[in-house]
RNA sequence: GGAGACGUCGCAUAGUCCGGUCGAGUGCACCACCCUGCUAAGGUGGAGAGGGGUUUGACCCCUCCGUGGGUUCAAAUCCCACCGUCUCCGCCA
C-alpha cells in the first residue's frame, strides 16, 4: 500500500509513477477524493458517539425517576449513530480498495516502459565457446540420467518433471551452497509453510495483476505460495519488529508453485519454466533510509552465486511497467544459456520499499511512534540454475565439469558422467 | 473424528456468573526522576496501538479486551459464527 501522507501531500509523485508503469493515472485523483470522503464520514460518526457516551454516562448515574426519559432520548439517537458507524466504515473500506490498487512508487532513476525497456546495468564473465555443437540442458540432463519429463508428465502433466540421480543432488548441492554462503554473510536460514491464507497473499501484493499465476485450495481456503517470500514476508506481520540491531535477515528455503497461465507454449522444452521448483530466497526487513543499500547487497550476493558457479551473466534494471504491484525497483539477474543463444533470468530482486510492510503492518519503533519498514527479497539458488549450469560446463562427450565451488556439496564429484544402459 | 477448557494494554494475571462504578485493577519487566556513600531495597511519576479534529497547546475526541456479527440506550461482561491454543478419548503414521 501506498502511503497515504504522500497521496495527500505529493499526488504527482504517485501520478508519475503510475504514468511509467503504464498504469492507471485517474485512480489517483479517485483516491484523493475517497480519502476526503472517509474523513468528513469518520468525523460526523465520531461526533455522534462522543455525544452518545456522554449520554450514556448520564443514564448510568441518573435517579430512577429521571432515567425513563434519558433512555428515551439515547434511543433516538442511537439508530443515527449506528447509521453514521456504517456510513464511516462504508467510506473507509472505499478508500482502502481505492489506494490498495494503486502500485508501489518506482524509484527515481527506473526505466519506464514495459517488458524491453529495461537497462543493462553490466555484463559479466566470458561467454562460454565449444568446439563442438552444445547440448541444451535437457539432452545433456537425459544423458546424465539426472532429468526426467517424460515420466513428470505421466505422474502430474505438462510441465512436471523429475529430478534423480545426480540432478536431485545438483538441486540440493546449489541450495546447501546458497545456505552457507547466506549463513556466512549472517541470515537466518527458514523452512517456511508453503501454503498461506489469503490475508498474506495479499499482503505481498501477489493477488493483483498476477492472481491468475496463485494455485489455490478452495476447500481450505489455501494459497500456494510461488515463493517463500510470502511466508517470509508474513513472518512478521502486524507485529513491531525491533531494527536497532540492523536489518532482520532471512534465506527461506521452500518449494515454490506456479501455474504458469499466460504462458501456453514458451519454454516448453525442459526445466526452465516449470510449475514446481525449489528456491533458496533471501528476505530483508530494514529501515526505509537502508533500503536502497541493502538492494545492492541482495544483488552482489547473487552475484557472488553465479560467480562461483563460473556462470556468465548479466544484470538489468527492470523498466517500470515490468515490476511487480509491490516492487519500487528490481534488478535481474540473469545468465547466458548457450543453446537459447540468450540471456535467462535466474534471480530477481526487488526493494518493496515500504509497500508490503505498510500492507501486512509491519512496523519498527523509532522517535516519536512506529513507522513501516522496508522490505526487500532477491533469489540465491533455484532449480532453474540447473539449465545454466549443464549448458556452460559441457563437455563433448555429454559429461559435465562440476564448478568448484559445487564440489564439496557433491561430495567431491569433479565430473559428472553419462549414464548408459539405464 | 468425539468431549472439554481457554484466548484481557510487553510477560503474568484480576474482572466475565449478577451489562453502566472497567475509557480495564495488580505483579514483573521497562523509562525518567528522587532517596540511599557499594549491592539489594525504597519512593514519585510515566509508559500501548490505530484514527479524527485542532486557535498546532505538553489540547480534545473516536476506536481497540482473539476475529467477525448480533442483542441493548449502554457489552471485556449476554447470544451466534469463525480462528487459535491446551487437555482427554478414538484413529493413523
Amino acid at each position: 500500500m501506498i502511503d497515504p501522507q504522500l497521496l495527500r501531500e505529493d499526488p504527482d509523485t504517485i501520478r508519475r509513477s503510475q504514468e511509467a508503469r503504464g498504469a492507471s493515472v485517474g485512480i489517483v485523483d479517485q483516491a484523493i477524493e475517497a480519502e476526503a470522503a472517509r474523513r468528513s464520514a469518520i468525523s460526523e460518526f465520531e461526533r455522534l458517539r462522543a455525544e452518545q457516551n456522554a449520554l450514556g454516562k448520564r443514564v448510568a448515574s441518573a435517579p430512577k425517576e429521571e432515567k425513563a426519559a434519558l433512555v428515551a432520548q439515547a434511543q433516538d439517537l442511537a439508530a443515527g449513530v449506528k447509521a453514521a458507524q456504517q456510513a464511516a466504515g462504508d467510506a473507509e473500506r472505499h478508500f482502502t480498495d481505492l489506494t490498495r490498487s494503486i502500485a508501489n512508487v518506482v524509484l527515481d532513476g527506473v526505466p519506464a516502459g514495459g517488458e524491453d525497456d529495461f537497462v543493462v546495468l553490466r555484463e559479466v564473465g566470458e561467454k562460454p565457446e565449444f568446439g563442438f555443437e552444445a547440448k541444451d540442458h535437457l539432452v545433456i540432463g537425459e544423458g546424465l540420467d539426472a532429468i526426467d519429463m517424460a515420466r513428470g508428465a505421466k505422474v502430474s502433466g505438462a510441465r512436471f518433471y523429475f529430478l534423480k540421480g545426480v540432478g536431485a543432488r545438483l538441486e540440493l548441492a546449489l541450495m546447501s551452497l546458497g545456505l552457507d554462503r547466506a549463513l556466512e554473510a549472517g541470515f537466518t536460514p527458514v523452512i517456511p509453510p508453503t501454503l498461506v491464507k489469503p490475508e498474506i497473499m495479499e499482503g505481498t501484493g501477489f493477488l493483483g495483476e498476477h492472481a491468475e499465476e496463485v494455485y489455490y485450495l478452495p476447500a481450505d481456503e489455501l494459497y500456494l505460495v510461488g515463493t517463500s517470500e510470502v511466508p517470509l514476508a508474513g513472518l512478521h506481520s502486524n507485529e513491531i519488529v525491533d531494527l536497532s540491531a540492523g536489518p532482520l535477515r532471512y534465506a527461506g528455503w521452500s518449494t515454490c508453485y506456479r501455474r504458469e497461465a499466460g504462458s501456453y507454449g514458451k519454454d516448453t522444452r525442459g526445466i526452465i519454466r516449470v510449475h514446481q521448483f525449489n528456491k533458496l530466497e533471501m528476505f530483508v526487513y530494514t529501515t526505509p533510509e537502508d533500503a536502497e543499500a541493502e538492494h545492492e547487497r541482495l544483488v552482489g550476493w547473487q552475484e557472488g552465486m553465479l560467480q562461483a558457479l563460473g556462470l556468465s551473466y548479466r544484470v538489468i534494471d527492470v523498466a517500470a511497467g515490468d515490476l511487480g504491484t509491490s516492487a519500487a525497483r528490481k534488478f535481474d539477474v540473469e545468465a547466458w544459456v548457450p543453446t537459447q543463444n540468450a540471456y535467462r533470468e535466474l534471480t530477481s530482486t526487488s526493494n518493496c520499499t515500504t509497500f508490503q510492510a505498510r500492507r501486512l503492518g509491519i512496523r519498527s519503533r523509532g522517535e516519536g511512534g512506529t513507522r513501516p519498514v522496508a522490505t526487500l527479497n532477491g533469489t540465491l539458488a533455484t532449480t532453474r540454475w540447473i539449465v545454466a549450469l549443464l549448458e556452460t560446463h559441457q563437455q563433448e562427450d555429454g559429461s559435465v565439469v562440476v564448478p568448484e565451488a559445487l564440489r564439496p556439496y557433491l561430495g567431491g564429484l569433479d565430473v559428472l558422467r553419462p549414464v548408459t544402459g539405464r
